[in-house]
DNA sequence: TTAGGGTTAG
C-alpha cells in the first residue's frame, strides 16, 4: 500500500490534547512509513514502527491511529480529509502547511492551492514552508498559468522569501516547467543567498535538457566553488551529457562518479547507460549494465531501449527474457521500439497482445504508435491505419506522425493525406505533419500539391525545424547545415566533399535525385543532395582524419531523420575510407561498415 | 510535526 500522503487521525489524550487531531504526514515522515503493507490492517502495529522511524516529542507521541483517506487520488480522500480538517480544535501554520503539502503528494494539486487561497483569505498567514509546498503544486499541475507563476513569485518577494534557498530552488524548478524561462531562472538562481549543493543542482537541472553545453559549464562553476556534487548532481549532469553529440564528457564524468565513490549508484549507472547509448557507444553502456551490482527496473528498460535505438532487435528481446523484475509500461514502449526498429513484426505483435493478456498492463498512446509504427514499416498501411481507428482513446499526434512517417516509406499518399490532416488538426504550429506532406508529394512529383502545403505551412506562421549534423574534431563540436557556407573552412569542405563523390561514384554510388523537392534541373538536384549536412560532416572529418583516430570510428549526429541517399552514401562511404561511420539520426543509430548499415535498410 | 534538487519512456 502507497503510504505518503495518507492522513492519519490521532488520538491524543496521552499527549495533551482532548480531541483527536489531523495531522498529514508530508514526505520526510511518510518515508518512513512505507515500511507498512497495509494501513487499514496495520494500525495495531503502526505506533511502535512510527515511534521508532518518526523523530516525535512528548506532544505528539501516536497513541493510535486511524487511517482516513488513501492515497487514491481519487478525490474521495481530500472531502474526508478537509471536513475532518475543518472539524479540527486546534488548527495551525504547521497543519494548514501539513494538509496543503499532503493534497500536493496525494496529486491533488487544485486541492492544495486552493487551501492556500483560502488560508491566505482566512488571515492564516503563510509562512516558506507554505510557499514551497504550493510553488510544488503549482508546479505539478496542468492547469497552472503564467498569472499564477508570477503571482506566487511576487507574493515571495513581498513576504521577503525569495532568497531564501528552499523557496528560490522551487520557484526556478517552476520557472523552468511551466514557462521554460530560463532567464528567469538564474534571475531568481543569482539572488538567493547561501547557495548551496541543492539550488545548484535545481539550476543545473533547470538547463539540462534544452542547454547541456550550459548544465556541464554550470557543473565546472558550482565544483570551483567548493561545493560537493552529490548522487542528484550527478544524475542531472549525466543527463545533460546524453544530449550532447560527444560522449567525451560522460566518460570523463564516469571517472569523477568512481573517484567520488558513486559506483555501485543504480541510478547514476541507469543514467551513464542512457548517456552512453545515446551518444552511440553502446559497448560502453553494455558493460556498465553488466557490472551493475544491484538492477532495478529503470536499468532493464535502459538497456533495452539502448539496442532499440541502435537496431539490435534480438539482443533487445533477449534482455527483456533475462529480466528478474516485473515489467511495467516503459518495457513495452522500448521493446515495441526495438521490434520497429528491427523489422520484428510478428515479435512485435506478440509482445502488444501479451502486455494486457499476461502482464495486466493496458497499452496507451505510445504503445499504439510503436505498433503502428511496426506495421507501418513492414509496409502494413490499411492495418495501421485501423489499428488507430480501434483505438480506446483519440490517437494524438505520435501515432499520426509515425503512420505519416510509414506512408512516405512506402510511397502511399492517399493514407498519408488523412495522416497529415489529423497531424495538423492536432498540432498546427508543428512543421512535421507539412513537411513530410510535402515530401510525400515531391517524390511523386506532385510539385503543385507541395507547393501548395509549403504555402499552407508559411501562412500558419509554422517554421520548419533546420536539419544540422555535428562531429566532433579534437576538442571541438563543429555544426552543419544542409548546403551551409559559414564554416571557416568551407571552400575545403566543398572541394573534399566534391573528390569523395567522385570516388564513391566509381564505386557504384547513384545519387537518387528524386528525393530532391524541388522542380529543378538534374544537375543541380544532384549538388542538393550532395550538400546535406552529413556529407559536409564526413568530408570535414576526411580534412582532419589524422588528428581524429582517436575513437576508431566516424561519429555524426543528426537532430532529423536521414535521407535515403545519405544512406546510401554513408555505406559506400564506410566501404571507401576503410572506416566505420555512426551516425544518429532522430529516431536511432545507423552503423555503417565496409558496405552496409547495421539497419538492414529497414528503418 | 510542515518545506527545495535526480535516472529509463516516439
Amino acid at each position: 500500500m502507497y503510504m505518503e500522503g495518507c492522513i492519519c487521525l490521532y488520538d491524543m489524550h496521552q499527549s495533551g490534547f482532548n480531541q483527536r487531531e489531523i495531522l498529514f504526514l508530508g514526505p520526510r515522515s511518510s518515508l518512513a512509513m512505507t515500511k507498512l503493507a497495509d494501513p487499514m490492517t496495520a494500525s495495531d502495529s503502526l505506533p511502535a514502527c512510527f515511534s521508532t522511524t518518526f523523530p516525535m516529542n512528548s506532544r505528539s507521541r501516536v497513541s493510535s491511529l486511524l487511517v482516513l483517506a488513501v492515497a487514491t487520488s481519487t478525490g474521495a480522500g481530500s472531502d474526508d480529509a478537509w471536513s475532518v480538517f475543518q472539524s479540527m480544535t486546534l488548527r495551525n501554520l504547521i497543519t494548514w502547511n501539513s494538509m496543503i503539502s499532503g493534497f500536493q503528494l496525494l496529486g491533488l494539486t487544485g486541492c492544495s492551492m486552493s487551501l492556500f487561497v483560502r488560508m491566505h483569505g482566512d488571515g492564516i498567514g503563510f509562512d516558506c514552508a507554505t510557499l514551497i509546498s504550493v510553488i510544488g503544486s503549482c508546479c505539478e499541475s496542468v492547469h497552472s498559468s503564467i498569472g499564477q507563476c508570477r503571482l506566487l513569485h511576487s507574493l515571495a518577494i513581498k513576504a521577503g522569501f525569495v532568497s531564501q534557498p528552499e523557496v528560490a530552488t522551487a520557484l526556478v524548478k517552476l520557472y523552468a516547467t511551466l514557462v521554460s524561462d530560463m532567464d528567469e531562472c538564474y534571475r531568481v538562481f543569482i539572488e538567493t543567498t547561501d547557495r548551496d549543493i541543492v539550488s545548484w543542482t535545481g539550476i543545473i537541472t533547470a538547463c539540462a535538457e534544452s542547454q547541456p553545453e550550459e548544465a556541464l559549464l554550470l557543473f565546472s562553476r558550482l565544483r570551483y566553488h567548493g561545493l560537493i556534487p552529490d548522487r542528484y548532481t550527478f544524475s542531472i549532469v549525466i543527463k545533460a551529457c546524453a544530449g550532447l553529440a560527444t560522449e567525451r564528457h560522460g566518460s570523463a564524468l564516469h571517472g569523477l562518479i568512481i573517484r567520488t565513490g558513486f559506483e555501485d549508484d543504480t541510478v547514476l549507472a541507469n543514467a551513464l547507460m542512457h548517456a552512453y547509448s545515446r551518444c552511440g557507444n553502446i559497448e560502453l553502456s553494455e558493460r556498465v549494465f553488466n557490472q551493475m551490482r544491484a538492477c532495478d527496473i529503470v536499468s532493464w528498460n535502459t538497456m533495452i531501449k539502448a539496442y532499440a535505438m541502435h537496431g539490435q532487435g534480438e539482443e533487445a528481446l533477449r534482455v527483456f527474457a533475462a529480466m528478474d523484475v516485473q515489467p511495467d509500461s516503459t518495457t513495452f514502449v522500448s521493446l515495441l521500439c526495438a521490434c520497429a526498429h528491427a523489422g520484428l513484426v510478428d515479435q512485435g505483435h506478440e509482445l502488444f497482445n501479451a502486455m494486457l493478456e499476461r502482464y495486466g498492463i493496458a497499452p496507451r498512446c505510445d504503445h499504439f504508435a510503436c505498433m503502428v509504427d511496426i506495421l507501418g514499416r513492414a509496409g502494413r498501411l490499411t492495418e495501421a491505419e485501423d489499428l488507430i481507428k480501434q483505438m480506446p482513446v483519440q490517437g494524438d499526434p505520435v501515432v499520426w506522425s509515425a503512420l505519416l512517417s510509414a506512408c512516405r516509406k512506402h510511397g502511399e499518399t492517399e493514407i498519408a493525406e488523412r495522416a497529415a490532416q489529423k497531424l495538423i488538426e492536432l498540432e498546427p504550429k508543428n512543421s512535421v505533419g507539412y513537411v513530410m506532406m510535402s515530401n510525400i508529394y515531391c517524390e511523386n512529383g506532385r510539385y503543385s500539391d507541395a507547393g501548395f502545403i509549403r504555402k499552407e505551412m508559411k501562412d500558419g506562421r509554422t517554421r520548419k525545424v533546420p536539419g544540422l549534423s555535428w562531429i566532433e574534431i579534437g576538442d571541438l563540436v563543429h555544426e552543419f547545415a544542409a548546403g551551409g557556407r559559414r564554416h571557416p573552412e568551407k571552400d575545403a569542405i566543398y572541394a573534399e566533399l566534391n573528390g569523395l563523390v567522385g570516388r564513391l561514384k566509381e564505386m557504384g554510388y547513384v545519387p537518387k535525385t528524386s528525393l530532391v523537392l524541388h522542380e529543378i534541373e538534374e544537375q543541380h538536384k544532384e549538388e542538393q543532395l550532395y550538400h546535406h549536412s552529413e556529407k559536409l560532416a564526413l568530408a570535414f572529418w576526411l580534412m582532419n582524419a589524422t588528428a581524429t583516430t582517436s575513437f576508431g570510428c566516424v561519429k555524426i549526429m543528426k537532430n532529423i531523420r536521414i535521407c535515403l541517399d545519405c544512406h546510401n552514401f554513408m555505406k559506400v562511404a564506410s566501404a571507401c575510407i576503410g572506416k566505420k561511420i555512426v551516425v544518429r539520426d532522430a529516431n536511432r543509430f545507423h552503423h555503417f561498415r565496409d558496405g552496409v548499415c547495421s539497419c538492414s535498410d529497414y528503418w
